[in-house]
DNA sequence: TCATAAAAATGAATCGATTCATATTAAAGG
DNA sequence: CCTTTAATATGAATCGATTCATTTTTATGA
């Protein structure tokens, strides 16, 4: 394997000039970066990135750290944020958790992951996964979707979204309102925003619009349209009316919905239900629903944390983001 | 920020020593162990990740690359592929391609992906991808999930699967033969498994049971329940009498089965239907499918690869696995 | 043509670990 | 107690880049 020190004395310059080319530094010569150039192509040379990354003492990565992969939300959001770094240079090194077991490992002050320039944390609460509620490391790092005070942290209000939703949704005479979601099987990895959002709702339904606190009963149900489909038939056969279903994600109200079809009762017709999230398929199942400007999150989130890198600013970043309530046939 | 030279000087040992402890040699006593134990904790020494991995010549990382991440497969792939390596004492470094933009940036054989001590490439065709069909890299590297003969790969016999779904799909009499799925808007993209697995069912329907060609029709859908969901209208409309559909997906399935749904047409009823993969789901909707052992393709991919890091053996590595029919009410 | 300033090239020092041949210390055996 | 052998410890050399103070080359203009 061929080294700077190899194409320097190829191409018969020093190994500074060779640097030079490597990194675009404009003040080499044409016939020099030729030379280096030709040297380079001829001995097949690929610079080792570790020594790079040790002596310059950069990486020119960016970290991501995600509970797990399998949603629309975070593919969506990750794009959006490799989109900016790409552009300002950076690329991104992606760890999503899975599993304790992987948080274990992770957790390691040493690990590669806390030895790129920066990292973004999204959807989960450091205060539940390091007992100092700080990611073990001095590099710069900033929070998505999740709330903390005590770090930078960039999120969508989540208790306004579920005012959104009890300002929006279409209540019966005498009916009940279900809120359906916020189960989560390990609290490790749970950053609390299905709890800002019952919060939210219930708040407003009870204060603003003054309905009565037993009729709104709080179903718990994981984060699965599967689950919420079967619990739908309870749910359904439970009502007497028409009933109001706050779902606190769309992926839950398509599973509600779904299992609804099965007992002949529709949405917007039999019932009333919204959503939240705005995932891609709300549209085409015509789910009113609460949109979470994911695009955006992703992006402010890069920025801010490039703008930190080069600033070396420690002034704290804490950024809130609306949702927007969007009509659709189902409420 | 410490370096071994501090905690060398602060614990009195040399800096062998501490490399020592660092990677649990044990030809250090205990005294001396303990001693540079408590230097490194009053230092708040953190190794350098980087100058490791230039001294050492190793990382102890393998990256993982996908196309994507928002699906079951590739998560339930990936957590399999993790649970090995991490026992053998390997991290996982994840590049999702997402775009021909990002591909492009990641084809530079400079990248931080190729200087990793191994590679998994998941689903996707190196031909396409690499005018060579090879990675840009002589790190040892295994293909999983796509057939390839130039390269070490690891796969499910996607034309046997589609064989095995010939072989049980109920077919009713006069009635035609769905094929629903395999369109892929980038072929860059692709693995080419749809187009095995469509192959397989056409190849031993009109071989093995004498069906008519022009009785198969195929329906290129795009790998996304949304998709199949719309389209089961025009062909439930088409359609006379009962009918039979291989779903290259359970996703695919899925949303054919719950488009047929509205049109008051049941699966099992009034017409028959095979997925494939078996998703967690597959069970709750009673779907038939072909199941792959995704798990296992994974655990494999991670065991051969480690051995071929071990062994620097350069033998061809061409494993096949194969695919079971999953009998269900769908079916 | 020469002095001076600006541009380009140089290469030793540095980053922070690991390695391994060599030196030191401890244990075993007579 | 001394020799031999085994167990530990040492630290200079190494990995392969970047950095930057210094030197060399080129350009400017009087």
């Amino acid at each position: 394997m061929a080294n700077v020190k190899d194409v320097a004395k190829l191409a018969k310059v020093s190994v500074g000039t060779v640097s030079k080319v490597l990194n675009n530094d404009p003040t080499v010569k044409p016939k020099n970066r030729e030379k280096v150039l030709k040297a380079i192509v001829k001995l097949n040379y690929v610079p080792n990135i570790h020594a790079k990354n040790l002596s310059s003492g950069k990486t020119k990565m960016i970290s991501i750290i995600t509970p797990t992969i399998g949603d629309e939300f975070h593919e969506r959001l990750i794009s959006a944020i490799d989109e900016v770094l790409s552009n300002k240079g950076y690329d991104i090194v992606f760890f999503p958790l899975f599993s304790r077991d992987r948080l274990q490992r992770v957790s390691n002050p040493s690990h590669f992951l806390y030895q790129t320039d920066g990292l973004i944390v999204s959807s989960l609460s450091l205060t539940k996964m390091f007992k100092d509620n700080k990611l073990p490391t001095n590099k710069p790092y900033i929070l998505v979707d999740t709330r903390d005070e005590m770090n930078d942290c960039i999120f969508v209000d989540n208790y306004y979204g579920g005012i959104l939703a009890a300002q929006n949704i279409k209540i019966y005479k005498n009916s009940d309102i279900y809120i359906l979601g916020g189960y989560e099987s390990d609290e490790v990895f749970t950053s609390g925003v299905f709890l800002e959002r019952m919060n939210g709702f219930i708040d407003e339904l009870v204060n603003q619009k003054g309905i009565p606190k037993k009729k709104i009963k709080v179903i718990e149900v994981p984060l699965s349209w599967k689950e919420s489909f079967k619990i739908s038939k309870t749910i359904i056969k439970s009502a007497k009316n028409k009933f109001s279903v706050f779902a606190l994600s769309d992926i839950i109200a398509f599973g509600f919905i779904e299992g609804a079809k099965y007992l002949n009762i529709f949405p917007g017709k039999d019932y009333s239900i919204i959503g939240y999230d705005d995932l891609s398929f709300a549209e085409s199942i015509k789910l009113s629903t609460i949109r979470q400007p994911i695009e955006l999150l992703g992006q402010t989130a890069a920025e801010l944390l490039i703008e930190k890198i080069a600033n070396h600013s420690d002034e704290k970043i804490q950024k809130c983001l609306n949702p927007i309530y969007i009509e659709r046939k189902s409420n």
